[in-house]
DNA sequence: CTAAAACCTGACATTGATGTCAGAGGCAAG
DNA sequence: CTTGCCTCTGACATCAATGTCAGGTTTTAG
């Protein structure tokens, strides 16, 4: 598929597909004329970057685990083992400290609530 | 206490401060000769803010919340509540994500380290 | 064949939070 | 009083991901 396709099926624009590539997450094979032309399993690949991305993973840092995700062997094996259980950490922090945030929010609601009532309250009296 | 200070207690920089009360999540009153004075309070608002940032809120959408924090009672209170409720559900969908993408990469390390130890099996042959 | 739509490269713009620098003033200790 | 550190404002720089535009080529549909 060429790359109108594959950005239209993983809702990623068409210039993000390009950065990645520049970026050296995502390749692609070019016709003859110089057009990228896809398959499908890198509709899958995309949306993975897209997840390790929303993971606050820079690009940077994607393109160092991905090697690792196509040739799950190889010498790379071992720095990147160490780097994907470091990322693996940041990542069970960030989330530990999103889920605090969220109960902050939650008492910060039934607060706003209670007092939404209370006022009811008096007004009704 | 003055900016250095709860700069060096919220590990937030002095200009970060000085940024958050430029979009009003963040007051301090002032001496005569013009620097910033900070309370107690101001610490832990610091922490929260930067809390909220690390969900993903802007600060503009912060600033939007905030007031519901300061003043948890007024007409604000209902649409406020409404974009808590919003940025709420935001975050939960938010920390489902980045679980699914810790399960991902759970599953590409055990990969990962399978390949080594096969490796290493067949060397030992 | 022709026009529209999609693609190419390369460049510049944008956004948000933050860094950094310059020039000036404030404040405490010696 | 001076020296050193902190603070002030205002401006410009940065970074990463993405948007956008221009000028040119390719592909597709009629």
């Amino acid at each position: 598929m060429r790359i109108g396709e594959l950005a239209a099926r993983t809702d990623v624009s068409v210039r993000s597909l390009r950065y990645y590539e520049e970026q050296g997450l995502l390749t692609s094979s070019r016709s003859a004329s110089g057009q990228r032309h896809y398959t499908e399993a890198e509709v899958e690949r995309v949306r993975f970057i897209q997840r390790l991305y929303a993971a606050g993973l820079s690009s940077r840092t994607i393109a160092e685990l991905l090697p690792c995700v196509d040739t799950p062997s190889e010498g790379n094996s071992d720095a990147a083992l160490e780097r994907m259980a470091q990322e693996r950490n940041r990542l069970s922090e960030h989330i530990n400290e999103l889920v605090r945030t969220r109960a902050a929010l939650d008492i910060l609601m039934a607060t706003a609530r209670a007092h939404r009532e209370s006022e009811a309250l008096a007004q009704s009296v």
